[in-house]
DNA sequence: TAATTAACCAATCACTTGCTTGCTTAATTA
DNA sequence: TAATTAAGCAAGCAAGTGATTGGTTAATTA
């Protein structure tokens, strides 16, 4: 009852380098070809030690996925909180989702492909934290196509953007010609249209 | 030299028959997840004779990547071949890839995900099989860009097309309220702007 | 009919996997 | 100081893994 006190016991820091570790591993090389020894190995500890810490390796994959969701999500809410333009928001989005699957070390939405390694009740946990990332998105792409900026918001629209940017994993290199900022303003630009200062012809 | 003669000689069946299982379960369940044996059973076969057809699993994968992607290419180039006007043809290409996708019972493009279990030569000769698969592309949207209907035709454009294309398969449901067709039109409305008939109200 | 070959099976090998067990050490608490 | 607990190590197990081997069968060819 009385239990946790302190915010960090020494302890808990193990936990979330193990955390860091196992994220960063699944979406290098994929669930199934992580092994527990490669992910003891990457935080100095032997082979059977990250069992003290998770149940399974399934645990350690639904634990990393939520808590990188999560804080994906806090990020998301951070950038644009105080936003109030509809088309400056997405931009501010677009780049912190952006941010977050492309400068994190522990990029969650990736290791989204990876649910299926998962029984059936922490797919449903999953898709919980998951639609609470998605949420603030169909608010701002509504108020979009209230404002006529968007032709509109359906279902579809919101996922077809979310497959755009969930793409650029495959091919986004940091040392490539492109900044996050500049891709985050060519995908806007693609969904509303015009950038900035041209009118159609015809 | 003189081998060959007959299209496909009974043993060939069997070994597109193993393509064909593998394709599906790797897409189903993921290339580390299947294991040789329920590609074998999946085609009544006994746990070792898949690798009389071929040397190893890896051998699998990249043939069953590069057949599809192949076959892919050519449904792409039936479906737009003679299409002159940029919109319609972009709109049969997208609707060609969807299906592709989605109503195949071998997605090829789904399995590029699974190139890193490749070693790097295979993966060199997946990404030239990719690079043929793309091109058609890049002229459609470059005719696009040229008469003013897509105001750029720069190379993250098409990765972001492909993005939003690609990722479909993790929620399009073909019992959806969502037919092919009309996501096809979703998707090439929010690339080029307004739907038929509506113009911007501001 | 005899020789050859394609296609496959049965058995098994060498290895890896996730995970468990029993023990040790260092810190914490009484 | 004594008792307890958190944290981890060393070793290994049982189950599975991709792949190999040697043989069998039916069809094809000479």
């Amino acid at each position: 009852m009385a239990r946790g006190r302190k915010p960090l016991p020494p302890d808990a820091s193990r936990r979330s380098d193990l955390l860091r570790a196992a994220a960063r591993l699944f979406v290098e090389k994929g669930f199934d070809a992580t092994t527990t020894r490669d992910i003891a190995e990457a935080v100095g500890m032997r082979a059977g030690s990250p069992f003290y810490h998770f149940r399974s390796k399934q645990e350690l994959l639904k634990a990393a996925m939520i808590g990188g969701l999560e804080a994906g999500a806090e990020r998301l809410r951070a950038a644009c909180a105080d936003i109030a333009d509809p088309e400056a928001r997405l931009r501010a989005m677009v780049r912190a989702h952006l941010g977050n699957l492309l400068e994190n070390e522990c990029p969650a939405p990736m290791l989204l492909g990876e649910t299926r390694a998962l029984e059936a009740a922490d797919r449903a946990e999953i898709a919980a934290a998951f639609d609470r990332y998605q949420h603030p998105w169909q608010t701002t792409l509504d108020a979009l196509a209230a404002s006529g900026k968007l032709a509109s918001s359906a279902p579809p629209v919101r996922l077809l953007l979310f497959g755009m940017l969930n793409w650029t994993p495959q091919w986004y290199r940091s040392d490539g010609p492109l900044t996050l900022d500049q891709l985050a303003a060519a995908c806007v630009e693609l969904l509303l249209g015009q950038p900035p200062d041209r009118s159609v012809s015809g």
